[in-house]
DNA sequence: TAGATTGTTAATCGATTAACAATC
DNA sequence: TAGATTGTTAATCGATTAACAATC
């Protein structure tokens, strides 16, 4: 069995959102057809997707809607509330720590951190703590994901403090590009890599 | 010939980073092993990439430092200022278009465009526009690439004035998955999914 | 020359797709 | 039953890697 890859799990998220707007519409059942014809993939990557993570339907019958929401917010941790920290609270930060798409899906950004103490801020809403405090607080937070947003020339020592602590996964929106390792999961996002790239195939 | 994929050319870039980097240090000559080291990735893809966009080395003597440099330069469009809009002025856009990366990286948000008239302001250092102009200054300024950070409900409307007007790719931040035509290529960029998928890999 | 590196061809690998038996 | 759809196996496709002849 060849295990899932990011794109396959990326393609589960899809799945549940377009069946959370079927249950929403009404639909009880859905063909691999439909799914498929939603996200713009084929029918058979459909059932061989479902069919990786056991996700069963009925032959002729087609899939149960709330099973596979069901299944699906199992298999992607949305049972419960997703629980992630800033680090970095610049204006990138700050911007990711209003994000109300965030607090749609389910994902709440329990803290900022940073060095700057005019940004410390320990009872705004959302508040801000020095970067000194960050591994007690995940550690008693039981916090697994952080998102840094911090200046290229901290990316590396702010790297080294989160591997260090609990953090188990890394949304990394800084140039540099860091590897990971078995502990703990960097997904690199760098913005001026992909404008570039845009750049690039529209010449 | 494969053409090249966004993969291939995501390593021109990360390529080019370094090779910057090396001159800076007074390298004059680099081994297709020393990008491989650097990247994290193979000698043989090295050569791959290179070759498949006629970037020669010497058997034996490596490739030239300045003359891969100024070789990428020209395949990435990176001799002249790469200039772009945003589209939508809130939390996440605003911290876009004061982003220091894109200025050390060539990248010049130009305009700004909203249709909140307490956000509009002709003025400001990075103009914002109102978003009826955008077709004829995209036009008259030659610009064409956009960032979309506009709310989910406003994406497709938004989408539709992007493609009738003069843009030909968009990095899109919305929730909404664009599939772009022969005219505009669209990078969709989802916050949300990428946490969903960190949490995915760290359980 | 001997040793090292490029550039390219062939092999491998993994993901997607096509096909179809099972079956509702 | 006849028709339609799943679930899985085999075929395809494309990208990466290994291997090596060419050659500096």
């Amino acid at each position: 069995m060849t295990a899932a890859n990011r794109e396959t799990v990326n393609r589960l998220s899809n799945y549940r959102k377009v069946l959370i707007k079927l249950k929403s519409l009404g639909f009880q059942k859905v063909f691999s057809d439909n799914l498929a014809d939603a996200l713009g993939v084929s029918a058979a990557q459909v059932r061989k997707d479902f069919s990786l993570f056991g996700l069963t339907g009925n032959k002729k019958g087609g899939y149960q809607v709330c099973y596979l929401i069901d299944k699906l917010n199992e298999i992607l941790g949305k049972h419960e509330e997703q629980r992630i920290i800033i680090v970095g609270c610049g204006k990138l930060g700050n911007a990711l720590m209003g994000h109300n798409r965030f607090v749609r899906e389910g994902i709440k950004v329990v803290a900022g951190f940073d060095t700057d103490p005019a940004i410390i801020d320990p009872e705004a809403r959302v508040p801000i703590h020095d970067l000194s405090t960050l591994p007690e607080f995940v550690a008693g937070e039981h916090v697994r994901i952080a998102i840094m947003t911090v200046p290229e020339g901290a990316a590396n020592h702010v790297y080294e403090i989160l591997l260090e602590s609990d953090i188990r996964g890394i949304l990394n929106f800084t140039p540099v590009q860091l590897k990971g390792n078995e502990h703990c999961v960097v997904h690199n996002v760098n913005l001026a890599l992909e404008i570039e790239n845009l750049f690039y195939f529209t010449k």
